[in-house]
DNA sequence: TAATATTACATTGTTATACTATGTATATTG
DNA sequence: CAATATACATAGTATAACAATGTAATATTA
């Protein structure tokens, strides 16, 4: 029943909140990526695409919201960690009010 | 302090979300554009640009989630008002089901 | 040991949507 | 009568999620 429509407002959903989610687990952990997204599906049943994470942080990267640092293994490929920046943090901030605003406005039009 | 940065997410958090807003908002209410828009900014601080409005509404029409009416007013300008379906409430039902879910996760995480 | 799966990062092209700017038209108010 | 508010609408732009694809190393398993 409008499975199509559900699907694809899902996806439409994800813009921004993405960046929101990543914040905020960046901002006691540090991760990599395949790591990250591991997590992530765990912590809260949010897939995340390999094809939306890496660009999504060379933006946030770009931005100077994470910085990024590669750690060579003793056996495996180096995996790149990513690190919530002091700008990070206070942009983190700032979009944790209007994500409270955002979803106390919407608890009350559901009612 | 990164203005520029959080001004353009919010606006990416609205993709998505308006739809959401707006079939809640039609819910138990039948409003016309713009009274629409006046009384989400009074609910919710949510500010809706009518270029966003009328595409919106337009596409929800488009997928059979919203109908509309014009109503003839004794003076000014007809008026086009937006009903919800029974596929828009349907729809509705299952979107509400992946917010609550997602905004329970975003909790979690931001703890 | 050869084949397959998993780990790990990355890019290209497609699609969808919010917003700015602009336009049309009517009604009200100073 | 000029300015402002009401009311609907569209064209063009920017942005971001995702599918598909690619590379490469390691682990598993038949």
């Amino acid at each position: 029943m409008n499975e199509i429509f559900v699907t694809k407002w899902k996806s439409q959903v994800k813009k921004g909140t993405l960046t929101f989610v990543v914040l905020n687990v960046l901002r006691n952990n540090e991760f990599y990526g395949y790591e990250f997204i591991e997590e992530v599906k765990k912590l809260t049943a949010i897939e995340i695409a390999e094809g939306t994470f890496y660009p999504l942080m060379n933006r946030l990267k770009k931005e100077d919201l994470v910085s990024s640092k590669w750690v060579e293994q003793e056996s495996g490929i180096p995996r790149k960690y990513y690190v919530l920046t002091e700008t990070g943090k206070e942009t983190l901030k700032q979009m944790q009010v209007y994500w409270a605003e955002l979803s106390t406005s919407i608890k009350e039009i559901s009612k």
